[in-house]
DNA sequence: CCTCATAATTGACCACGGTCACTTATTACA
DNA sequence: TGTAATAAGTGACCGTGGTCAATTATGAGG
């Protein structure tokens, strides 16, 4: 569930333009952990918005230089941790009954809806990593965004949904009407009750076929 | 948001956004048509990406602080830039026949979905406004995005789609599904022919009800 | 235990968006 | 036309992410 670093990649040499596999000694990898414990500290006390690489490293007594060593930009630092985060409220989630109606299916995501939009920077480095379409390198975000429509396609397959389309297709729909009605409602005034308003009417619209009106 | 709404704000600072009609010397507006058409200048010639302030008012003859007195930020710039070119691009797009297949959709939406993705500061820019909730200040891009509804919803009324959904919950949903397609293929190698395929698919999914499978 | 190739770290430095106290131009009106 | 009020414009300065040549620590082979 966290990153899944093949056992050679312990840490910067992702980050890094490393040619090959080197190993990593390990005072690298106690400075990485220490970098990431510091920055999760900082989070936890002021937040993502609030978070500074200068704070990081005078906090984690170490250069700033070493930061970018470990991190070859902030967002890389910021993805493991969202990263991490969303696995984790996956996890409690798929560890629920599945859904069986469009309301259901809704509050279901609402878990991963409101951490999605806690922070205007966390929306946004999720939204910058959406990308999942390169091969290249698949971060911590894209391979959770997967992963989502891992656990969505058998929801959609189980439940009293249309038949006519894949279960694939109506979970990574599912997805793309979660980001709109997120991103939609992100400078809203009223926030979260919106949000799940809005993406229960298009999940009811997504997921059942009604009558021609 | 821009922090001067009192007496001390010199500088039209909040010239959309200020409370009351102060009427703009023409000094100010010279300047400000100034700044958007050396700003439109040099991304025609490098690119939004490679667009710097500095060199904006380097090359408009006017200091940095002009130009924030002008545009709280430098969104707000491309903000216009992009917004306009949004509505030309849509412009066109509703004077052609609406379309009648969710492929002939797809199509017709390749124009808008081909600028979007042009490059990636465009699209950045574009999902950092999609934000149309705020009733507040509409920005250009809120407003194009709300005009796409308008001229989706019609189409999606007189094309060969199904009727068990309202046509403005169809239009949102399309929007919505341009949105993922551009998000999941944004990093992809093999570009735009990726994203309208996926997008094809979404639409024959979400347009048409078919036969359980 | 040395030596040396190289992994890891350092911090001065840069780029670039954005700020603000101050100067200059314009306007209202006596 | 003179002058006060305020709109417009200025540029030195700041915050923050990111770079890189130089320095120090590590560990494999002799």
């Amino acid at each position: 569930m966290t990153v899944v670093n093949n056992e050679f990649d312990h840490g910067m040499i992702s980050a890094m333009i490393r040619p090959m596999n080197k190993p990593l000694q390990k005072r690298a990898i106690a400075t990485r952990e220490k970098l990431l414990r510091t920055a999760k500290g900082l989070i936890d006390k002021d937040g993502f918005d609030a978070l500074r690489v200068e704070d990081i490293v005078k906090s984690a007594g170490v250069a700033k230089g070493t930061f970018f060593a470990h991190f070859s930009d902030k967002d890389r630092l910021l993805e493991q941790i969202i990263g991490a985060r969303l696995e984790k409220i996956l996890d409690e989630m798929a560890a629920n009954p599945a859904p069986n109606t469009p309301q259901e299916f809704t509050e279901a995501l609402a878990p991963l809806i409101s951490f999605m939009t806690s922070e205007r920077c966390v929306f946004d480095v999720i939204l910058r990593h959406s990308g999942a379409a390169a091969i290249a390198d698949i971060g911590p975000i894209a391979h959770h965004l997967m992963r989502q429509i891992e656990v969505f396609t058998p929801w959609c397959d189980s439940g009293a949904f249309r038949k006519d389309v894949a279960p694939e297709i109506l979970a990574e729909g599912i997805q793309g009407f979660a980001f709109q009605a997120m991103g939609l409602a992100f400078c809203a005034v009223s926030r979260e009750v919106a949000i799940l308003d809005r993406l229960g009417s298009y999940l009811s619209a997504w997921l059942v076929v009604g009558e021609p009106a």
